[in-house]
RNA sequence: GGGGCCGUAGCUCAAUUGGUUAGAGUACCGGACUGUCGAUCCGGGGGUUGCGGGUUCAAGUCCCGUCGGCCUCGCCA
């Protein structure tokens, strides 16, 4: 071992002994006489002095100290007198009289440094990801996203679950997302694809018999990135046979709670609230809204459909809705500039605009309150249980629109107007979700969650009359507005599973070709099973209270999907792309 | 594929309506300084304003294109 300690163990009791330290240099104070440097590794920061009295080498030598150096430095730890105390280390108390320094490597200028507070911006943190990564803030979140992981392996364990792994190489099945293609050398013409999940192979474990399986699992979509999302995520992937809806969302209820309290020290009841699709949809416009705060949304149809403001009245009138949320005590922070931005806004989610009211001595202020009697200004008041000085907005369009429009704006405000604590967790399942959407494009049924998910034993029936109304056995976990679990009860019938392939389109012929395999193995005696998968760097990005997922990944890529750091993607030798049989049409 | 924001010294930013030699802090280099912890003080070097066109007497500033980063709609079974 190089050293005797890290840079975050010395303590008081350490005074009097002799340690060896190495480490990063983070800041450098020199005085000319003393010389003073922030010695930084992941677990801290010790303050190590260089002394005229310890020879003029050794001082000039600590004087020539730059950031990012890496050394090695013996000496004796010693007591800072009380003035000299820094309560913001841990190591504030004592500082290392250097009796000998070995530079381990010498560092260029660094392009930015690690040890301040100040950010570059991060096309250069993601080129300099080894800089990046040494500043504490990125080394507590990969320390953060390596407890959860342990948390998680332990917690499935001690319930006799095995971790099995999958192939990363596997067979291309073109529903859902984009499949990152890998060409087989050998087969000419052929390709791999990466997993989007191992949804396939992990049912087909339990009709191996696995019956409670989990796995950390990498996964890959050539999908749009967003803030929260990446090409290549790792899911905590779970599946269990012999069981019903009810053992998974205990046994998830029961992974959260561990983690929570592994990590938070805090204690959640359980179970976690439980919401149906249809009811969160008609309360917040989104299936995985923030339940951190209220701010629900309501349909005002029967007031609009009587109002004299037109835009209102024809919504109606064409069937559609008119629904609005009440932003509390926001009348007077949205002036009208800002409610013009908030318009803009909802724009975007393909509403025509933003109707507004201000709640002023128990009765609506605004340029159209006018169309509205008194009476219903004041139902409208009531619907929303609105105060004065709240501020209510309303978006007139079909239902999906409404929705969307207004579950974005409610997101908005609920942040602008601070209605939650940002580092509060709250988790809360959504059931029932619909087995199928109407996809108008295509003029065909498609699976909502994914094609192997069962039908809601009620709603059997409705699958030839009304498909759109059936629900599925599936459940999403919603944790601060993020979809951070997703699962199902899966088909182990494959009649059943055929009536669903005819339902979304899929043939006989096409569903053999693409699932075969599966499909078989359902015909060799498939236990009933059901599982989910969770986002595991959705989780810890939530724990990190941060909404920047690059910042729990140690090696992420850009919105364009590439990496900064090493220049993947990158173009290949035309010797490689023959041995593929890859012939491409770029240049 | 669409919308938005951004790109000026190594880094973070400034630069009036388009107007003289593009500034500041920090980092870097040199000097002073024995208890600092964002050390302080003095001095110095450092710029193809992302790139390519265009308008203009004159462009960091206006226009077009392009590259890159971020946010977002679509997309993500």
């Amino acid at each position: 071992m190089l050293r005797s300690h890290t840079c975050g163990d010395l303590r008081r009791e350490h005074v009097g002994s002799t340690v060896t330290l190495c480490g990063w240099v983070s800041r450098c104070r020199d005085h000319g006489g003393l010389a003073f440097i922030d010695l930084r590794d992941r677990y801290g920061i010790t303050q190590v002095v260089f002394h005229p009295g310890e020879g003029a080498t050794l001082h000039e030598e600590g004087r020539s100290l730059r950031s990012e150096d890496v050394i090695q430095v013996t000496g004796v730890v010693e007591a800072r007198a009380e003035k000299d105390v820094n309560p913001k280390l841990p190591t504030g108390q004592i500082d290392v009289r250097v009796k000998t320094l070995k530079v381990l490597n010498k560092s260029k200028t660094p392009p930015f440094e690690p040890g301040t507070s100040e950010l570059p911006n991060e096309e250069l943190r993601l080129r300099y990801r080894f800089l990046d990564l040494r500043r504490p803030a990125l080394q507590q979140n990969m320390i953060l996203r390596h407890k959860i992981s342990k948390l998680t392996r332990d917690y499935f364990d001690s319930l006799g679950f095995l971790e099995i792994e999958t192939p990363v190489l596997g067979r291309s099945t073109p529903e859902g997302a984009r499949d990152y293609l890998v060409p087989s050398r050998v087969h000419p013409g052929a390709f791999f694809a990466l997993p989007q999940s191992p949804q396939l192979y992990k049912q087909i474990l339990m009709v191996a018999g696995y019956d409670r399986y989990f796995q950390l699992a990498r996964c890959f979509r050539d999908e749009d990135l967003r803030a929260d999302r990446q090409p290549e995520f790792t899911q905590i992937d779970v599946e269990m046979a012999f069981v019903e809806r009810e053992d998974i969302l205990s046994a998830i209820d029961g992974l959260v709670s561990h983690l929570i309290n592994g990590i938070r020290g805090e204690q959640i009841p359980l179970p976690l609230p439980r919401y149906a699709y249809f009811d969160v949809m008609e309360r917040y416009g989104s299936d995985k809204p923030d339940f951190r705060f209220g701010m629900e949304l309501k349909c005002i149809a029967d007031i609009a459909g009587r109002c004299g403001f037109g835009v209102f009245k024809s919504t109606i009138e064409s069937g559609k809705r008119v629904r609005g949320l009440c932003a509390p005590q926001a009348a007077d922070k949205y002036s009208r500039k800002t409610i013009d931005e908030l318009t803009e806004f909802v724009k975007n989610y393909g509403a025509q605009g933003l109707a507004f009211f201000r709640v002023k001595d128990g009765a609506l202020d605004s340029p159209i309150a006018k169309f509205f009697s008194a009476e219903d200004q004041k139902a409208i008041i009531e619907r929303f249980d609105a105060k004065n000085g709240d501020l209510l907005f309303f978006v007139a369009s079909d239902a999906k629109v409404t929705s969307a429009a207004l579950a974005a704006l409610r997101s908005r405000l609920g942040k602008e107007l601070k209605l939650y604590d940002p580092m509060q967790m709250h988790a809360a399942w959504v059931l029932d979700f619909p087995l199928v959407t109407w996809n108008a494009e295509e003029n065909r049924w498609d699976a909502e969650h994914h094609p192997f998910c069962s039908v809601h034993p009620d709603d059997v029936e409705l699958l030839k009359t009304d498909p759109g109304k059936v629900r599925a056995q599936s459940y999403d976990l919603v944790v601060n507005g993020y979809e951070s679990a997703s699962g199902s009860v899966r088909i182990h019938d494959p009649a059943i599973q055929q009536t669903v392939f005819d339902l979304i389109g899929v043939t006989a012929e096409q569903a053999e070709s693409r699932f075969g395999f599966l499909l078989d193995a359902l015909r060799y005696g498939a236990p009933p099973h059901a599982g989910i998968a969770l986002g595991l760097d959705r989780w810890v990005m939530m724990f990190a209270g941060n909404d920047n997922i690059r910042d729990v990944i140690a090696f992420p890529k850009t919105q364009k999907a590439s990496d900064l750091m090493t220049g993947a993607p990158s173009d290949v030798d035309t010797k490689q792309l023959r041995e593929l049989h890859i012939k491409s049409d770029v240049k």
